[in-house]
DNA sequence: CTAGGGTTAG
């Protein structure tokens, strides 16, 4: 008995109901034809893959391939997604109705094959089928997922057309479609050509409206207005459906309408005000709207910069007797982590709770995002923590989230977390992780990550190639950068910028500079961001001109109101050349000067060896940072360098008073994939004597070369002679002895420090990369230091 | 037919 096979209750049940009422109709029937009709007049009751393929059967059994219902059934199977059992009957049914073309391009849009998707749409309309409301979201989507606003502005013309512009669901796809491209497009001078159509299909090509008509205003709205107005005037190769003749006059009415609005009747001032999103027009038309048009438009204009209209929005909504949901809250929530809003991302989160969707995945990432943009590292990873399903996503923001707050150890940690969980890294995943291989300056965690980014073939992402160019500046392979940067396909403002700040932080000011230059000749717009690197590219390589220019340029051309980091880069610059009363008077003209601005200064009064200027500066610095311990370091050397002993003491004193311990010095280096970190007098590194032999012996050959040794910066007070084992015991020392005793003859050693190379150090080093003939690199937290022959590639200011 | 995460910073 099929009932039974079929073994579904509420089936059995339907079928009595039908049964009752049809009786007379099914005495005729065997007990199959009945399962089978009623499962054809009602495909929602199939509820398994199963069912459908017992159906299928059944038909061929007892139908003898009756192409109605094998449609249905095709149709029943587009709906579980199976994609080959679909093309099967398809193919095999002679004349194919609306239904069948129907469920085939569903069925395409579903497993993404986009372009099949619209072919088939072409196909159906060649072969005489008129589409109806059912298919049109399948197609838009389908448009959508190739990028094609052409394309999807000729199927919008199609749906105005069929006068199917008014159904709630294809207008939530158009939506979609426009809020997805019309931007994208509006970014690019020239359009993306619309994808290409299969070959196979011998009609007239879709998408080549010409614009030259429309004024400059005109939105893709009005272009599917236009392809229709031509279409009209050509002989289309299907005849008009008659009945729907009066809708098209109708439509006519409202492209009109929509002509007044969008023509350039405006003044052409006010034309950022009138321009008006396809996606907005879309949404006035509609007669009626659900929560999904609500959420679509919404998240439309959210992430097309609309903050203000996506919230206004939002409290629309409630007019219209509906209330946010998951969708709505997770299209908002970037807003507020845009704000670091902590605020409203709370009043939200606890608005989730309320309608207990607090666990949506969408919700849980958004909010993992805006608690870390708070710095509430805690807060989100607790969150993480509850999460029950963590994608890709979820993995993301977690990690970006601890990367972004200097976390970065725990962000590797997650990294390799995500992986054991078997969730593929992405692009986005891979540009979270490597600023955190940068700033520890770990290369061969780095190495690994970029030959992972290969064998994803992920390395044409420019996010990714970016952190990569980035990456490798800060690990000192200046370039493998540039090599990275020149291979890259899309370079936008980021890339430049990190490229330009690499050159900036090894001192080759001469490339950053003619790089900025670059960089504008191909049409890419300089951000605040770039202009501190190519100031900060000037300042190392002490181009005061040039920075001045620049910093012109940026206030007067490019309207960017000069930070912090500007003003600091220039008053440094002004200091490093000895124009310090300029700097001075510079920095006094900032709106409010900080002690980070001021002790650049203060290090160009140590340069300079000015003991008044650095007095005024440091009583600038001390009235608005009185905590500033860099400061107080450097004025205690300054007055130490002049023999000034009885100032300096004084000031270690206030020091000492104010509680203020040096933050330790610790400087790193990496050998056969690990990092071996130093301290200053650090005695626990297993080669600990070996290092030991080697700096003494250098130290010998260094002092018959005529090092003398600059007890100056040594703040303890002690014995000279302890003072000297102090300075040769410095964390930077002993990582460069170590990378000498461990690597062959030749090779160049790379150290980085947490902080600043003081200057006996950096005297040593240059002697040091004389007598052993290498190239030592060493990076420090502000800049690199080339040590080669003798010599540093700061000049000697840093 | 609708939603979340990413690169540059004296």
């Amino acid at each position: 008995m099929i009932l039974t096979t079929l073994r579904q209750q509420t089936i059995c049940l339907l079928v009595e109901e039908l049964y009752e009422k049809n009786a007379d109709d099914f005495r005729q029937m065997s007990s199959a034809q009945i399962v089978v009709k009623t499962l054809l007049d009602n495909p929602s009751s199939v509820r398994s893959k199963f069912q459908a393929k017992q159906l299928h059967a059944q038909i061929i059994k007892h139908e003898k391939n009756n192409p109605i219902h094998l449609t249905a059934v095709l149709s029943i199977y587009s709906n579980f997604e199976l994609l080959h059992e679909s093309l099967n009957l398809f193919n095999i049914l002679h004349s194919r109705s609306s239904l069948a073309w129907k469920s085939i391009i569903r069925c395409y849009t579903s497993h993404g094959l986009s372009l099949l998707s619209v072919s088939s749409f072409i196909q159906m309309r060649v072969s005489g089928i008129y589409p109806d409301h059912n298919v049109f979201p399948s197609v838009l989507k389908s448009c959508t997922l190739l990028k094609s606003l052409r394309l999807g502005e000729s199927i919008h013309g199609c749906i105005i057309r069929l006068g199917l512009d008014f159904d709630l669901y294809t207008g939530n796809a158009l939506m979609n479609m426009y809020s997805k491209l019309e931007d994208l497009h509006r970014n690019c001078e020239t359009r993306i050509q619309p994808a290409t159509v299969s070959d196979e299909i011998p009609q007239r090509k879709l998408g080549n409206v010409c614009r030259t008509n429309l004024s400059s205003t005109s939105t893709s709205y009005d272009v599917a207005h236009e392809f229709e107005r031509r279409m009209a005037g050509i002989s289309p190769t299907v005849s008009l459906n008659p009945t729907i003749s009066h809708k098209t006059q109708y439509v006519g009415e409202i492209v009109d309408q929509f002509g007044g609005i969008s023509r350039g009747e405006m003044p052409s001032r006010e034309a950022s005000k009138v321009f008006q999103s396809s996606m907005n027009k879309v949404f006035e038309m509609m007669p009626t709207r659900d929560l999904v048009s609500w959420n679509t438009v919404i998240a439309g204009n959210a992430q097309n910069g609309m903050y203000e209209e996506a919230l206004t929005m939002v409290r629309d909504m409630g007019n219209a007797n509906l209330k946010p949901d998951s969708f709505t809250v997770s299209s908002v929530l970037p807003i507020f982590a845009e704000y670091a809003d902590i605020g409203k991302g709370r009043e939200i989160h606890g608005y989730a709770i309320r309608h207990s969707f607090d666990s949506d995945l969408y919700l849980g990432s958004s909010m993992i995002d805006i608690y870390a943009k708070c710095t509430r590292v805690d807060a989100a990873y607790r969150l993480f923590c509850l999460l029950s399903y963590r994608d890709s996503v979820s993995w993301n923001s977690m990690i970006a989230g601890c990367v972004q707050n200097g976390l970065f150890d725990d962000g590797l940690r997650l990294f390799r977390e995500m992986l054991a969980a078997k969730v593929q890294p992405g692009y986005v995943s891979f540009s979270s992780i490597i600023p955190a291989c940068a700033y520890l300056t770990t290369l061969h965690l780095g190495k690994q990550l970029h030959a992972q980014i290969l064998r994803c073939g992920l390395d044409k992402n420019a996010f990714v190639a970016s952190s990569l160019v980035d990456m490798y500046a800060k690990c000192g392979y200046i370039k493998i950068a540039r090599c990275i940067f020149d291979e890259m396909e899309l370079r936008d403002m980021v890339s430049w910028t990190a490229m330009i700040m690499g050159y900036a932080l090894h001192g080759h000011a001469h490339d950053a500079l003619s790089l900025f230059q670059k960089m504008k000749i191909e049409g890419v717009k300089p951000n605040y961001v770039a202009f501190v690197a190519i100031l900060t590219a000037c300042s190392h390589a002490g181009l005061v001109d040039e920075a001045q220019d620049y910093f012109d340029k940026m206030v007067h051309d490019y309207g960017i109101s000069p930070g912090l980091e500007h003003y600091a880069a220039v008053a440094d610059l002004l200091g490093r050349v000895g124009r310090l009363k300029e700097a001075y008077d510079f920095i006094s003209s900032m709106p409010a000067p900080t002690g980070s601005v001021w002790s650049t200064l203060l290090a160009g009064c140590r340069v300079h060896k000015n003991i008044e200027m650095a007095e005024k500066v440091a009583e600038q610095l001390f009235k608005v940072d009185p905590e500033n311990m860099g400061a107080y370091v450097l004025l205690s050397n300054i007055y130490s360098g002049a023999k000034r002993w009885r100032d300096a003491a004084k000031v270690r004193i206030a020091m000492k008073n104010k509680g203020m311990k040096k933050k330790p010095a610790c400087s790193w280096i990496e050998m056969k994939k690990k990092v071996h970190a130093f301290v200053a007098g650090d005695k626990s590194h297993p080669d600990y004597d070996r290092i030991n032999d080697a700096l003494e012996v250098l130290l010998e050959q260094m002092e018959r070369e005529g090092y003398v040794p600059d007890t100056s910066e040594v703040l303890h007070d002690v014995e000279e002679e302890l003072k000297r084992s102090l300075l040769s015991s410095h964390s930077e020392r002993l990582a460069i002895g170590f990378g000498l005793i461990s690597t062959p003859p030749g090779t160049t050693i790379r150290v980085t420090k947490n902080i600043r190379v003081c200057t006996d150090c950096h005297t040593a080093v240059k002697f040091i990369s004389k007598i052993v003939g290498r190239e030592i690199i060493v990076r420090d937290n502000s800049r690199f230091h080339h040590f080669r022959d003798g010599k540093c590639s700061c000049g000697d200011y840093w």
